[in-house]
DNA sequence: ATTGAAATGGTACTAAAGTATGAGTGTGCT
DNA sequence: AGCACACTCATACTTTAGTACCATTTCAAT
C-alpha cells in the first residue's frame, strides 16, 4: 500500500516534470506533441502493468496451496507420530501400510487414526484429510 | 492471444482518434494540452492493468490447484455418475452419505466406486483420491 | 520423585469398505 | 431392430477401518 503510494508520487511528479519539459520543447519546436502524446502513453502503460504485476506476485503468494500451519498443528493437539501417520494416510495407504512405513505395528496406527479422527472431529479417514487440508495442516 | 492483438488493435484506434479530436480541439482552443495528456495517461494506465490482469488470470489457472482436467476425465472412461461419486468420495462422505446425495442406493454406490478404483488402479478410496488430484481430475 | 502426555501394542468387537456376480432398465448409435 | 454402455440394485462374502479397553514404557515437566 505504501509502495502503491511511493509509485503514484513518483508518477506525479514525472508527469510534471514531462509536462514542463514538453511545453518548453513544443514552444521551440524541437519536440512533436505525437511524440510527447507516445512517450506518456508509453510510460503509463508500463507503470499500469508493473503495479499490477506487483499485486499478481503478493496474491499468488498469499493464496498457494503450500505453507503449512504448524501452529494450527500444535493447536489441535495433534503430535508428531499423528501427523506422521496423517501424512501416509493422505497419500492413500492403508493402516498396515503406514506401520511398515513408521515400522510400528497396524494396531499402534490404528490408535493413531482414532486420535487423529477425534482431533479432526472427523468419522472417516477421508472426512479427516478433507478437514486437515481446510485446517492448512497438509 | 488472439484478445491481445484485438486489444492493442482497438488501442490504436482510439490513440489515433483522440488524437485528431485532440489536435482539432487544441487548434480550436476548446481543449488544454493538459487535458489530452491526463486522458492518454489514464487511459493508457488502465489499459496496462488490465491486459497484465489477462496475463494473471491466465498464470493463475494454470498453475492453481483448481482447474479440472476434462479431457483426462475421458480418457480414463470414468463417466458422469462415477464422477460425482468421486466428488463426494474426496469430501469424506461414506458411501451411504453419497447414496443419499445422488438419491441412490448404497449398492449403487459400491458400484461406483469399485469401478473407480479401478479406472483410477487404487485399492483405496483414499488412494483413489490422490491419483484423481495427482491426474488434476479433483 | 510423581505426574502426565506420547508412543506402543494387544484383544475383541462393530461398522464400513470393497469384491464378485448377476440382472433389469434405459439410452444413444448404427 | 440390435448392440454397447451407463445406471441401477441386490445378495453374499472378504477385507479394512474404526471403537473400546486395557496395559506397558519412555520421557519431559513440576
Amino acid at each position: 500500500m505504501k509502495r502503491t503510494l511511493l509509485i503514484f508520487a513518483s508518477l506525479i511528479a514525472a508527469i510534471l516534470i514531462l509536462f514542463q519539459l514538453g511545453q518548453y520543447s513544443f514552444i521551440k519546436g524541437d519536440l512533436k506533441i505525437e511524440t510527447l502524446i507516445s512517450i506518456i502513453a508509453i510510460v503509463f502503460f508500463l507503470v499500469g502493468a508493473y503495479i499490477n504485476r506487483q499485486y499478481r506476485v503478493k496474491r499468488v503468494s498469499i493464496s498457494e496451496p503450500g505453507e503449512i500451519d504448524h501452529h494450527r498443528i500444535a493447536e489441535l493437539h495433534i503430535s508428531k507420530r499423528e501427523y506422521e501417520v496423517l501424512k501416509w494416510m493422505a497419500e492413500g495407504l492403508s493402516n498396515k501400510e503406514i506401520g511398515e512405513k513408521l515400522f510400528v505395528s497396524e494396531s499402534t496406527v490404528k490408535t493413531h487414526v482414532s486420535s487423529l479422527l477425534q482431533k479432526l472431529n472427523s468419522r472417516r479417514r477421508t472426512q479427516a484429510i478433507q478437514r486437515a487440508k481446510q485446517e492448512k495442516i497438509l
